[in-house]
DNA sequence: TAAACGTGGTT
DNA sequence: TAACCAAGTTT
């Protein structure tokens, strides 16, 4: 291990410091940590709180969210962002209904098999539900190594060895590298965050490169910019999904199209087009001029 | 491999 | 206020 004194220092802050998370209860099951880590994917804490409580509550384990029809997963989702992402953990509850026999399995190859789950929940869900000893990177954690290891203002494109980088500084005792894992995570989302990092909470800073060198203004090449969300075919497919979301019976075709353009489009082939994209995805059923959720 | 995929909080 | 950012995955 590089660091170990940055591994003890991380550990011990999160020990002292770690947010009362529901699903970082003991209790929690596998199932109840899974649901949240989809949740989590690109969605913030805050938001997903009382999301993830219903949702545990309504379908406690795997086989009661597979025994309904995904639309309601895609109902109780709320206004999470993302809807593919109900229909995906809906359809990863079937799988481990019929192939794992109602229970989440601990194996990184068999959860990576499970619809809607990549490399970051595979090891989340591993780690974190079960204690094994795997790399979990996330953006935050991206972002620590970036500035605490290599001296940069930010992380670079998600690659390949970012797992093994984080490998190398994971304790070697399964509990004191789940504990770092996690730690990592919360250090990027609470202290060393993206645009005003918190350097005097931080455990590490004397071991920070980025810090040490002055805070260059050095970040590398950058992910493409987020498209506008303002006009785009996104939040037109999100008006459509509010309208279906909300109707408890079919609606006529014609009106989800009204509800697309309500609020104006950029293009007029824009309500058909999203319209005709939720189809394609699955996130709505046109039956008889009439549309639905699945 | 890059583009597509929601919604809301923060600065 | 507009831009940035968020516990990523899929095709």
């Amino acid at each position: 291990m590089a660091h170990p004194e940055l591994a003890r220092a991380v550990n011990e802050w999160f020990a002292a410091h770690a947010r009362a998370l529901p699903w970082r209860d003991p209790e929690a099951t596998p199932w109840a940590i899974l649901v949240s880590e989809f949740m989590l994917q690109q969605t913030q804490v805050d938001r997903v709180l009382p999301r993830w409580a219903a949702w545990i509550e309504r379908w406690p384990a795997p086989s009661a969210l597979a025994a309904e029809e995904p639309g309601e997963a895609v109902r109780a989702w709320d206004r999470l962002g993302y809807p593919r992402r109900a229909l995906w953990l809906h359809r990863a509850a079937v799988e481990i209904s019929e192939r794992h026999d109602d229970a989440v399995p601990a194996d990184v190859e068999q959860l990576l098999a499970l619809t809607g789950i990549g490399p970051y929940t595979a090891r989340a869900v591993a780690v974190f539900a079960f204690g094994d000893r795997h790399p979990v990177v996330d953006t935050n954690t991206r972002r620590v190594i970036a500035r605490a290891v290599h001296g940069r203002a930010a992380a670079g494109m998600p690659a390949a060895g970012d797992l093994v980088e984080m490998e190398a500084l994971l304790p070697e005792d399964r509990g004191g590298a789940a504990v770092f894992n996690a730690g990592m995570m919360e250090l990027g989302a609470v202290v060393c965050t993206a645009r005003a990092p918190r350097c005097g909470d931080c455990p590490i800073a004397d071991w920070c490169e980025w810090r040490g060198a002055g805070y260059p203004d050095n970040a590398p090449a950058q992910r493409p910019k987020q498209a506008k969300f303002a006009g785009s075919d996104r939040q037109v497919r999100g008006r459509i999904m509010a309208l279906l979301r909300r109707s408890e019976v079919a609606v006529p075709v014609a009106d989800a199209l009204a509800a697309a353009a309500d609020g104006g489009v950029r293009d007029p082939r824009q309500p058909r087009r999203a319209y005709d994209s939720l189809v394609a995805d699955g996130l709505v059923v046109e039956l008889e001029g009439t549309a639905r959720l699945p």
